[in-house]
Parts: C-alpha cells; sequence; structure tokens
DNA sequence: CAGTTTGGTTTACGCCGTTAACGGTAAACG
DNA sequence: CGTTTACCGTTAACGGCGTAAACCAAACTG
C-alpha cells in the first residue's frame, strides 16, 4: 500500500503539486496565446503574485522551470510518435522523431522560443546545468547512439578531435546519455552536434519566420537538411524508405 | 551648392536627424547592456516617452527600426573586413564575412538575437517585408552569386525543385539582390537558403548560449560547418586557403 | 501545548507601453 | 504680411509588470 515515490510528507507532496499546477497553468497560458507572467500564472491559480515567490526565486526561474517542463512534455510527444516504428528500427524512429520536432515548433512557436532561443549568459553555470538534462537533447542522442549500433557510420577519432572538442565530448555539459557511450566512440557526440546543429538551424528559421513562408510551408528546407544528415550517419541505403517516411510525418496534421 | 540628396525642406531634415537619434541612443543602450525601452531612449535623448509616438507606432517598431539600422551597420562591418581581400576573391570575401558575422553574434548576443530571432508571425506581412530587404541577406546572397561566377558550381534546375520552392526562388521574399540573377539560375538561390539555414543553426546555437562554451570557444562547430558548405558551392580546391583565412578569422580579435 | 516553519496575504515601489489632452512654434498659405 | 495649420513636444494618467517588505494564519514539530 502506497507504494509511491513521493516522499510521503503531506506538505511536500502539497508543495510537489503545487508545482507542477504552476506548470501546467503556465503552459496554459502560452497555449491560450497570452503572455507569461507570474501575475497571469498565479492569477490562474487564485493566488496573489508574491505568493509564487514561494516557489521560484524570480520570473527567469519560473521560465526555465516551464521550459525544462515543456521540453519533457513535447519530446514525450515525438517519442510516443516515434513509437510507431519497432525499437529495433531507431532510424525510422529517429526520422520521425525529428519530424514532429519541426512540426511542433512550427505549432508552438513560443515554446520554442522558450525552450530553445531562451539566451543563456556564459557565466550563468546554474542555467546552463539545465541544458545538460534537457529531454530532449537526451532524446535524440540516444536515437543516434541506436542508429549508430546498426550503421556503424564513421566518426572522428579522439585524436581527430580538436583538442578543446575532445574534452568536451569526453565530459559532455552537452544533453547526452553518455553514461552508456564508451570513451573511445564519444566522437559520436560530435556527429550529434554537428547534426544538432544544422537541425536547429533549419527549425529556428522556420519557427521564428525568419524565412520565406512558402519555403516553410513546402517543408524542403528541412526535408533536405534531413535527407543530408541521415547520409552522413549511415543512412543512405534508406533513403527511399526514410524520405517517404519524413514526408508522410510531414503531410500529417 | 547644396547637392544634398536630403530633400531640403528644414522640417524634413530635422526628423530624419531624429530618427538616426533614435537607433544610435538605442544602439548605445544595447551596447552599454541596458533594456531596450521607449522610456530609457526617450530618456537619454532628452525627451519624455510620449514623443517617441511621433516616430514611431509602438515598441515593436521601435525595435524594428533598430534591428534594421543595426543590420545594416553590422553588415558594413564584415564586409569592410571581408575587404582585405580583392572584389576577384569572392571566396576569400565570403569566408571572412562570415566569420565576422559569427564573432558579431558571439560579441553581442543581444543584437543578434533582435535581428536574426525576433519572432515574425506568419500574417504580419508588414514586417515581414522588412526581411526582404534585409542588408546582411542581401550581401551574402550577392557573395555567393559572385562565387557562382567563378566555380560555376551545380545548382538544381528549375523543374528539379519543388513547385513551391520554385515559385519562392523565382519570386524572392527572401533578401536576394534577385534582380541581377536570371530565372534560370535561381536555383542558385535553394544553394544560399540551405547554406545559410546552416550558419544560422550554428551562429545561433552559440550566440544564444545553447551550446557547450567549450565548443564555442574552439569555434570547430562553425569552421566544419563552413568548410562543408565550401565544398558544396565549388571551393573544394581552395580548402587549405580558405580554411586558413577562417582560421585567422577565428584567432583575432 | 508552545514554538517554529511554511505559504499565503496586503501594500508599496519603480519600472514599462500607451493614450489623451494640451500648447508653442515653425512652416504653409491666401 | 498676417493667419491658419500641422508638427512636435509636454504633462497627466491608466493598467500591467517584477519584486520587496511586513504581516498573519494554519500546519507541522518538539
Amino acid at each position: 500500500m502506497g507504494l509511491v515515490r513521493t516522499p510521503a510528507t503531506r506538505r511536500e507532496r502539497q508543495r510537489e503539486a503545487t508545482y507542477d499546477e504552476i506548470v501546467s497553468v503556465a503552459a496554459q497560458l502560452l497555449a491560450d496565446g497570452e503572455d507569461l507572467s507570474l501575475r497571469a500564472v498565479a492569477g490562474r491559480m487564485g493566488m496573489t503574485a508574491p505568493a509564487l515567490y514561494r516557489y521560484v526565486a524570480n520570473y527567469q526561474q519560473l521560465i526555465d522551470l516551464v521550459a525544462f517542463e515543456l521540453d519533457k512534455a513535447a519530446t514525450a510527444e515525438w517519442a510516443a510518435a516515434a513509437e510507431r516504428f519497432p525499437a529495433e528500427d531507431p532510424a525510422a524512429r529517429l526520422s520521425v522523431a525529428c519530424a514532429r520536432f519541426r512540426q511542433w515548433a512550427l505549432a508552438r512557436p513560443r515554446e520554442f522560443a522558450l525552450i530553445f532561443a531562451n539566451p543563456i549568459a556564459e557565466e550563468d553555470t546554474e542555467r546552463r546545468e539545465l541544458l545538460t538534462v534537457s529531454t530532449s537533447g537526451r532524446y535524440l542522442t540516444d536515437l543516434l547512439w541506436q542508429v549508430w549500433g546498426q550503421t556503424k557510420f564513421p566518426y572522428p577519432r579522439l585524436e581527430e578531435l580538436h583538442p578543446t572538442v575532445r574534452e568536451a565530448v569526453l565530459d559532455p555539459l552537452i544533453p547526452a546519455e553518455s553514461g552508456h557511450i564508451p570513451a573511445e566512440e564519444r566522437g559520436i557526440l560530435w556527429i550529434y552536434m554537428r547534426a544538432w546543429s544544422a537541425l536547429y538551424g533549419v527549425v529556428t528559421l522556420e519557427s521564428t519566420g525568419h524565412c520565406d513562408p512558402r519555403v516553410i510551408a513546402s517543408g524542403q528546407l528541412f526535408r533536405s537538411t534531413m535527407l543530408d544528415w541521415l547520409g552522413v550517419i549511415g543512412l543512405d541505403d534508406q533513403r527511399e524508405r526514410l524520405s517517404a517516411i519524413l514526408d508522410e510525418e510531414l503531410a500529417a496534421d
């Protein structure tokens, strides 16, 4: 009975619940197209704004909290969609996940900006650490790792990497389930970073609207980028199949 | 005497001057690390905030005005740096310009976000048109066009392009000195968009700090992306020379 | 039961964008 | 030339924001 993981004490459970409500109310606010403000969140919860300071230190922390949870929720969404392909087919899963990521970014530009375009200052180690545990990052890295397990695509050996980059992949501050990637194979993370920056470029460009709307509508910028990188990660022989999957996802909803 | 281009009438000149002051004061504000607000701008100009409404319709328009001018100024900066190579060497100029663009984005993340990450809604045709005349976009497209003049790198024929994309490159809403690019060669604009999205991805990732600081410091993400795309635009035979140029620029200041 | 911690309140401050009403002064006009 | 008008600034005010301080009741703790 009551094997629940929540640390028992009534107060702690109550507090946890309030955190959840903060996040969900904030998310609802964004979904409704309203501005995210402490006062608005508090208002919808039937509280006054200063009360929120019992839960977050300031506005930026509220943003970070919401961003983190939205990222988690969004990733779960893509992951669920990707599961229409079996775990043994990570290439297909990756394709679906990326396409869903893009569609999500187009449908929810405000949420996207919050999570992926929120400036993080160099010094701010605290907020930077949040990146490390970013759900979406971990999920995509993991998928890439699984793909490698099948295609064994080439990646730079550690000695080939720029020394600073080598450091970075050996002790990643970047989101990665790096625990199970042996040190000698960390060059894969470099491929990840490069591919991610490309995907990120397309999606950000499209999501922020800094792009011809017709090009966005066509989905071709995303499609071409994906196909290029699917090649890099050893999936050229499945080009037909995977581009069909991409097209399916792009056509949907 | 007085062959000046300014439309003469004293009032108009005065007004123009005020616009210039608004922009320069706003730019100074950003450079000083302060927040950009109507009140702050007005304050520094020795005016009250409502007075600014004689010049801009609202805050967003102030932002757009400033963004446009900052883009112009920044582009002039890169262009000036690129001129250490002759006009006959557009490949070198392009390399320098891109490197400078990145360095600028890293040094002035707030300005970068203002210009390149400011969300533009689908419907907002007015603000969208500003993109069309974006100085930086025009400059880079022009350089790419000049490179093509030398390398004649392959680009998709119009029939190969997705119909919607074909429309977009024939009647570009995208920044492009497309006037002097003949219709049959507009496939080059597709290469431009693709290359730009890649460059944009790296630079945005780095400028917003959504990236391992060590990787940023190394400059390798940018470098690798550049080299890839220099290959695509027919500069593989100059790889050595151009990467040396890139490294020089990355090492500077 | 007494004492303390927790989670909320009210009030207040100083910003912000924006509107409205008003005034002086320079340009435009008959 | 004198008169009108348009422009460019002001002040005052509204509502909303993040945030700090003082306070208070209920819930936990010994």
